[in-house]
DNA sequence: GTAGGGTTAG
């Protein structure tokens, strides 16, 4: 081991050790020699303290500060308060951060400039701008230092104006910002959009010569991402001579912002080519951005040779590529990555979790999507609002009313969100005095102002509930101006209970509102089909075509083995087509058996006139179900998805399917879950 | 023997 040393140095000697120890990294033996230091000095447990913080052993740094507080014969000066004040700032503790702003205060150290400008920034990096407000109020002089920790702290807590009125004002007062106050600044553009300071300031940087400052240059490349300029964005990134790691990063997330996914992957491989050492924000930059930008295939390609490179995912990257297991129904992807999770203990990760209890929602595990929620150490707002949302998808409108009792009672402040999850849950069960009872509450108990969402919700809360001139005066009467989603559940309601005059109004402000949206022509046609009004039918008919607008096919898709089966109306393509059409003539003959006829009203759901007849036993969900009922290899459940609404035949052909086959089959259609089981639906029949 | 900055997330 070491030789030992002799600790009856006189101290400042002994200070030379500890120091030395420090430079070469050898933290443990500074705090052996330290401990064993009969009379340490201030000094001494001034270097010991920065020296865990900057180990990011900010919890240590702190305790050694709180002991050294009450060494009698010791006084702290400043320097220590700073140490522990940096500790603070790194480890982003609130409550220890306002114990050492009231030390300065009681040490008369609070108009110290060098003191006064650590405790701003640590306010900022706490997120508290009251408390760097009234250190900064309390600094007779400030230097540019000062201005740029205040400014920085606004953007920090979320206050890019008033980040920009400080910025202001420090040129009032004579000061003129560098390269840092710039790079701190210039967030605060980025987040108001705000082009024309943005480019004063890229203008103001490149006049005092700070034209190839990389901080700058990367910020102002994020700067013009975000004010959705990116030829300038390129422009700045192309004249910088030597890019770092992060310039690269940020001008990957800057394409990916624009939606120009084909140039950020290019920049990534140039970057991989050049050798620049990707780090672990590259590789969320590039697989968060494929998952935002509708290509999860690739986010999953991406992690993939992220492991394969030896680089570990964090908790960003995991709620990434978990977003894109919910986009693609990727359960067993999720299911895997879930596995991943629990070994690296990122079950205690809030957000990472709440993707997860998404994902699981979405793909149709509600079980297990709510097991993960009840054991969450912790939730925050957005975790309660994904469970509620999650019940309501399922059409389990009692489960989130009572999940939304149960946040209320934890403390947890309900937001915009968490309404229009209640709201949507309520119509989708029929609990139309609950969600008006709900809607009522929302401004006086919560403070929530009710938006466009909001009011659209409750059009489809009347509506569902059969209170359609409810709903229709309603839709007058509110103060917003009523979007397509508030026209929209009117006329799905009409649809559903089958009212013409409100169907027509309704229809009609819609092909004035989205006049290229196919679904509204397809459910006024259904509508008049079923009042036998034949000739009107075939005019809104014709108004469609005549507009050239065509109908979305009909997409349904099964997983089976990791491998996605997608079916169309009529697909013969599958390999078992033989089979499933077998199948399904073979249900046909035991529905009526058992007294089930066939929904004729919902043939004509589909447009095309020809395909009538046979599009009864063609719908791609029927296929799709026969298709995963033949291929059951000893599972219990089915999961299907498709991209439109599920039609009326084939929800009861399914109900029979479930019951006769003995299985559960969950149909996820364009808006919500079905589980039949049992001979039952959990939409009750009514969607 | 003392301070501050740019990128990724539900």
């Amino acid at each position: 081991m070491h030789p030992k040393v002799p600790t009856n140095l006189p101290l400042h000697l002994n200070i030379q050790f500890i120091k030395k120890y420090l430079n070469s990294g050898d933290i443990v033996r500074a705090r052996q020699l330290f401990d064993e230091v009969p009379h340490p000095d201030v000094y001494s447990w001034t270097l010991l303290i920065s020296a865990y913080s900057k180990n990011g052993r900010s919890e240590e740094a702190i305790k050694l500060y709180t002991e050294v507080k009450n060494r009698r014969k010791i006084d702290p000066d400043k320097f220590v308060v700073l140490a522990a004040a940096k500790a603070c700032a790194a480890s982003g503790d609130l409550a220890n951060a306002k114990e050492i702003h009231r030390d300065a205060l009681n040490y008369r150290f609070s108009s110290d400039l060098l003191l006064g400008n650590a405790l701003i920034d640590m306010f900022g990096k706490c997120k508290h701008f009251e408390g760097a407000e009234s250190v900064f109020g309390n600094l007779g002089i400030r230097d540019v230092i000062t201005w740029t920790s205040f400014c920085s702290c606004y953007v920090n807590c979320g206050l890019p104006r008033k980040a920009l009125c400080a910025f202001r004002e420090m040129g009032f007062n004579g000061i003129s910002p560098n390269a840092m106050t710039l790079s701190s600044i210039l967030p605060a553009c980025s987040e108001l959009k705000c082009l024309n300071l943005g480019r004063e300031i890229h203008g103001f940087s490149i006049k005092n010569g700070m034209g190839d400052n990389m901080f700058v240059n990367s910020a102002l490349v994020d700067m013009y991402s975000s004010c959705s300029s990116i030829k300038r964005a390129e422009l700045v990134f192309h004249n910088m001579s030597h890019p770092d790691v992060v310039s690269w990063n940020v001008i990957i997330s800057a394409y990916f912002t624009n939606g120009e996914c084909v140039k950020a992957l290019n920049k990534f491989q140039q970057m991989t080519n050049k050798g620049v050492n990707l780090d672990i924000v590259s590789w969320n930059s590039v697989i968060s951005g494929c998952a935002d930008n509708g290509k999860p295939q690739e986010a999953l390609e991406l992690l993939r040779n992220m492991l394969q490179s030896g680089r570990k995912p964090n908790q960003i990257t995991i709620t990434s590529v978990l977003a894109s297991c919910t986009s693609l129904e990727l359960w067993r992807v999720g299911k895997e990555i879930h596995a991943y999770i629990v070994r690296n203990r990122f079950l205690d990760d809030l957000t990472a979790v709440t993707a997860l209890v998404l994902m699981y929602a979405k793909s149709g595990d509600l079980e297990m999507s709510n097991q993960l929620f009840r054991n969450m150490p912790s939730k925050d707002t957005v975790a309660w609002n994904t469970i509620i949302i999650a019940n309501s998808m399922h059409g389990q409108g009692e489960k989130s009313m009572s999940l939304f009792n149960e946040m209320v009672e934890s403390g947890a402040k309900p937001n915009s969100v968490t309404f229009t999850g209640i709201l949507s849950g309520c119509s989708h069960s029929r609990m139309v005095d609950e969600g008006l009872s709900v809607f009522n509450s929302m401004k006086k108990e919560y403070n929530v102002e009710p938006d466009s969402e909001h009011y659209s919700c409750m059009v489809d809360v009347l509506g569902r509930g059969g209170r359609l001139i409810e709903a229709y005066n309603f839709i007058r009467q509110m103060p917003v101006e009523p979007s397509a989603a508030a026209w929209g559940a009117l006329l799905g309601a009409c649809r559903v209970y089958k009212n013409v005059d409100l169907g027509r109004i309704a229809a009609n402000r819609l092909f004035e509102i989205e006049p290229g949206n196919p679904g509204n022509y397809v459910l006024l046609f259904n509508i008049l089909v079923g009042a036998k009004l034949w000739e009107e039918a075939s005019s809104a008919r014709k108004l469609m075509r005549d507009r050239g607008i065509r109908k979305i096919p009909g997409c349904s898709w099964v997983r089976l083995k990791n491998r996605v089966y997608t079916f169309v109306v009529g697909d013969k393509n599958n390999e078992m087509s033989g089979e499933i059409y077998e199948f399904l003539n073979e249900i046909r003959k035991e529905m009526k058996l058992a007294g089930c006829y066939p929904d004729t009203g919902f043939v004509l759901q589909d447009l095309d006139g020809e395909e009538q007849e046979d599009s009864l036993c063609n719908h791609s969900e029927k296929l799709a179900v026969a298709f995963g009922v033949l291929n059951l290899r000893g599972e219990s459940c089915i999961r299907v998805f498709k991209n439109l609404r599920i039609c009326g035949d084939c929800h009861s052909t399914i109900n029979f399917v479930a019951k006769f086959v003995g299985v559960q089959i969950i149909v996820r259609d364009s808006l919500r879950f079905h589980h039949f089981a049992d001979g039952l639906c959990s939409c009750g029949d009514f969607w």
